[in-house]
DNA sequence: CTGAAAGCGCTAACAA
DNA sequence: TTGTTAGCGCTTTCAG
């Protein structure tokens, strides 16, 4: 009795398999395999009838039988804390480009600012579908008791480095960025400072505000006589700070946000209420975003490269996919932009 | 002698499989399977057990093996023809939004405004490695000879409907939305119109500008006697039509731009060059990003509602996932916002 | 150079 | 209620 035949017949619309190819070209799947891996092994008639049998099927090889026999997925995972954010669009244009190049694709991971999102994510990391992580947030994602870390892949985290974490990272030096900042508006002849913050707890901010700290007082300023306001990056956290600075009598005559978001609606707010800028307040940002050149005025910040930062990444998690030698981080230079929304200090009243 | 177990010992550092847990828990593979699609068809104490073993082990199921089994990937390919565009971001987040309460995964296909990166897309929909299919960029993918279309999945289209596709489809209407600027504009007594253009052959470019004719010829005027400049929806193109703008004596009192990024890029360049806006032409953009609040003065434009069309997409997209009815296509009103942009065409020098 | 066969990890009939 | 078994489609030894 004959062995039966696999159910061809009952397809359905999925493409044609290994199995059509094969027998439309007479012969083993194995031999097709080979075509489309090395066909060098495989004898040039044989090769010839397999890829005309390809072309006549219109076959793709199935990637879940591919990924699931050898045991990766040729995908990254990418875990952006809010994708409505203009300034991580440019980053993850940067991963892409060198991810295209090694054929890995990318699943997009956002977080929309709500932790509870992770959870699904750490099980994407430990279901095997990804083969590696690239983090935005400063944060490892956890769920269900375990953390992504833990999953047995490459992670490299991009802009900001998680202490003690001991992951590969990719960021522009924030202290030193701040210190650039200080060192430009107390050039400039301003003494009075006030900062729009990031969200409590980000690294980023952390590092941002030492910074700034650092720079008040390596020109003999006291860090404490500053004006502090909270923000989380975002425009109306920028909105907000100027309304209390507007509501002062003592204002600052420099202010330095954290991000150029927050910088912008500071100005736009302050302006709107009869302040000029710079000769009132001068206002730096931090990122570089495109539009911070397109305000009235320009605004004067501090350029992230983030292409770059997200290629660099890409590049790191890839030379670890390829078992390569793990690189410890990363720190690419962050320029300040000189624009016109800083200016010499106003008189003092 | 006894069937060889397979070699669990070397199973390196993905996780445990369905063996590993049902070994420990003592019962079979199918029900640790059925312990988590259908608990109620396992017994307490058989559920406990495996229960515990999964906690043991720290299990995940393999999701390639899963995929395969089940052929399909829990996953839709959203195609971008630039991630680095903000227009889009705020889209990608309403597809999020629907995508992950339904279970689904997103692929981001950046196509980095390359033609040429179309194919290797092409090849992951014939893959089944994803499930459907959501088409930002007015074209249907190809490459490979083969059209994404023919892969046999769902797809939709956002922002522009494809002519002759079939494709079900989630946008503003554009025609009605320029004939709104052109009745603004009309009746704040502009007669003279110019009108920075879309890429050529971009769908939402041709209804934009049969809008844009349409409502001139409404209000008596002639379309021929507008000023039409090339653009790409890009920051550039703005700058080079304001060049050009400059450069006339007998310039427009109205320009409608039929992108934010042109307007901004026009309106910065114009005004650098001492012509003031409103007071000298007015100005008004397409699209309502974020930014167009933030410039001064602020952008009279159309407000496309993104996170509404990218949620709208992935419904529909859901929906035929789940074999429902299929969806014809959906227009999402436009309103036009009205801001410091525009005013009283100037008096007839 | 080629084919047979095992098996990646999982699920769903089918039996018991 | 549970276990046995047959694959999902592919790659890769191992023989020939």
């Amino acid at each position: 009795m004959l062995k039966p035949t696999r159910r061809r017949e009952s397809r359905s619309h999925r493409g044609a398999t290994i199995h059509d190819v094969a027998a439309r070209a007479g012969v083993s799947t194995a031999t097709v395999s080979r075509t489309l891996a090395s066909p060098d092994l495989v004898s040039l008639p044989a090769r010839a009838r397999v890829m005309k049998a390809i072309e006549a099927t219109g076959y793709t090889p199935n990637v879940a039988a591919r990924n699931l026999r050898a045991r990766k997925a040729m995908m990254v995972l990418v875990v952006v804390p809010n994708i409505g954010n203009h300034f991580f669009t440019e980053i993850l244009r940067g991963i892409d480009d060198e991810l295209v190049g090694s054929g890995y694709g990318m699943i997009i991971a956002n977080l929309d600012n709500r932790p509870e999102r992770e959870a699904r994510y750490v099980d994407l990391a430990f279901a095997g579908q990804v083969d590696g992580v690239l983090l935005l947030g400063g944060r490892v994602p956890e769920g269900n008791g375990r953390r992504m870390s833990d999953a047995g892949l490459p992670i490299a985290t991009i802009c900001v480095a998680i202490p003690g974490a001991g992951l590969p990272f990719v960021m522009v030096d924030d202290i030193e960025a701040s210190n650039a900042v200080v060192a430009h508006l107390h050039a400039l002849g301003h003494r009075r400072f006030g900062y729009i913050a990031g969200p409590p707890g980000n690294m980023n901010e952390t590092g941002r505000r030492r910074g700034f700290k650092a720079g008040l007082a390596a020109v003999g300023l006291r860090a404490r006589d500053a004006l502090y306001w909270p923000g989380d990056f975002m425009l109306d956290s920028g909105v907000r700070a100027a309304r209390d600075f507007l509501s002062r009598k003592d204002r600052p005559t420099a202010v330095y946000a954290v991000s150029d978001h927050m910088a912008i609606a500071f100005m736009k707010t302050v302006t709107a209420a009869g302040v000029r800028v710079p000769e009132d307040v001068s206002v730096v940002g931090f990122d570089g975003i495109e539009f911070s050149d397109f305000v009235t005025p320009t605004l004067t910040t501090i350029r992230q490269p983030r292409r770059e930062l997200g290629q660099a990444a890409a590049r790191i998690l890839l030379e670890a996919l390829g078992g390569g030698k793990p690189t410890r981080g990363l720190h690419l230079s962050a320029p300040l932009l000189v624009r016109g929304s800083t200016g010499p200090a106003p008189k003092r009243s």
